[in-house]
DNA sequence: CAGGAAGTCGAGTTGTCACTCATCTTAATC
DNA sequence: GATTAAGATGAGTGACAACTCGACTTCCTG
């Protein structure tokens, strides 16, 4: 599915790679409005250069968060067991503080036409965990993946633009998974 | 504590309050990218005239920021009982969907050094609904204000990034809403 | 209703950013 | 090592947004 064409120069594949590892940096510290100037800096590379690897900045953003997702999508897939689920609301909760474009990348998960097939595969992973907690009854059997999905979001997007300390983090994901949990019957 | 300076000419006074109107309506819908000349074409004034009032477009953001803040601090104010804190809830994630604005201001609201004291005024009236809500045993009483300030905040950045549905609104909720109830012990 | 201060107007200035392209450099091939 | 096409370079272009300022208009006061 992917166009692959003729194969690139030796100097061409690694001034993509050094690129790619800017722009995530880059991105990742000050959000998808930095300037294409200072990824080309970063990369110790001219702009022009990095215009020819990404015809334009969205496809640059494209291809940073779909290399982000690939690796959630891996994350999550490593994860499994009864607080498999949890284990990855507590990673990705970790990350938001200091990596703005996880979080841009997730906000626009919901809504975005980019993408489209990765964001599925996402879904399906944190399914898979929802379904295996579901499974072993670490989460209440009505509870629906849109929701978790929306959870996910929300408290990762929270935890960002908050600044959460590690104790505010906790706290505010103990709410959450209280929620999730099935209330403890009269065993 | 306001400067007041002398007071304005009656079409300032005018211009001013159609600035701020238009201002609102342009941020809510376009965030608060939105350039300076929409609000002054929005508002039927010229570009200089809107610089007149607001010198910088921080400040002018700062301004509808204010007058958002008040509106919420004035809901939570009338709002009481043992639901008033959900309901509060409920209010404000219904409105962020259509409202860039009010996400924006509460995202800053965390961090930022800006209106730090109608901030706190938020704060104060969030922590009486929760104050009254504990007391009458709706929320648990180990809940502690940062926490569900943190929620507030996360779950009205996902219904805005996400662009969630009314039912998926509920459900989501419903979780957080679960997480801060009691468990219902054998009566 | 005149005088003048306060306010309005909008073309222009300044700065930034995405993107281009003519020129130079270098990796690959024989 | 000569050839050459692929790639790198960075000054330049156009668009757009925040902000300025001198000329003009409107409200107020006596």
């Amino acid at each position: 599915m992917p166009e692959d064409g003729p194969p690139l120069r030796a100097d061409a594949q690694r001034n993509r790679a050094r690129i790619l590892d800017a722009a995530e940096t880059v991105f990742a510290e000050s959000g998808a409005g930095a300037s294409t100037e200072q990824v080309a800096r970063r990369a110790g590379v001219a702009i022009g250069t990095v215009f020819r690897h990404f015809p334009t900045k969205d496809d640059l953003l494209a291809a940073i968060m779909k290399r982000l997702l690939t690796r959630l999508i891996a994350e999550a897939g490593e994860l499994s067991g009864p607080d498999g689920l949890f284990e990855f609301f507590t990673r990705l909760t970790a990350q938001a503080a200091g990596k703005r474009s996880v979080v841009e990348l997730l906000a626009r998960a919901g809504v975005d036409v980019q993408l489209p097939q990765a964001v599925t595969h996402l879904e399906q992973a944190v399914g898979t965990l929802l379904a295996q907690a579901q499974a072993v009854g670490t989460v209440r059997p009505e509870i629906q993946l849109p929701e978790v999905m929306a959870l996910l979001i929300s408290v990762t997007q929270g935890a960002l633009h908050g600044g959460w300390d590690t104790s505010l983090r906790e706290r505010t994901l103990a709410v959450i998974f209280t929620g999730l949990r099935p209330r403890p019957g009269p065993h």
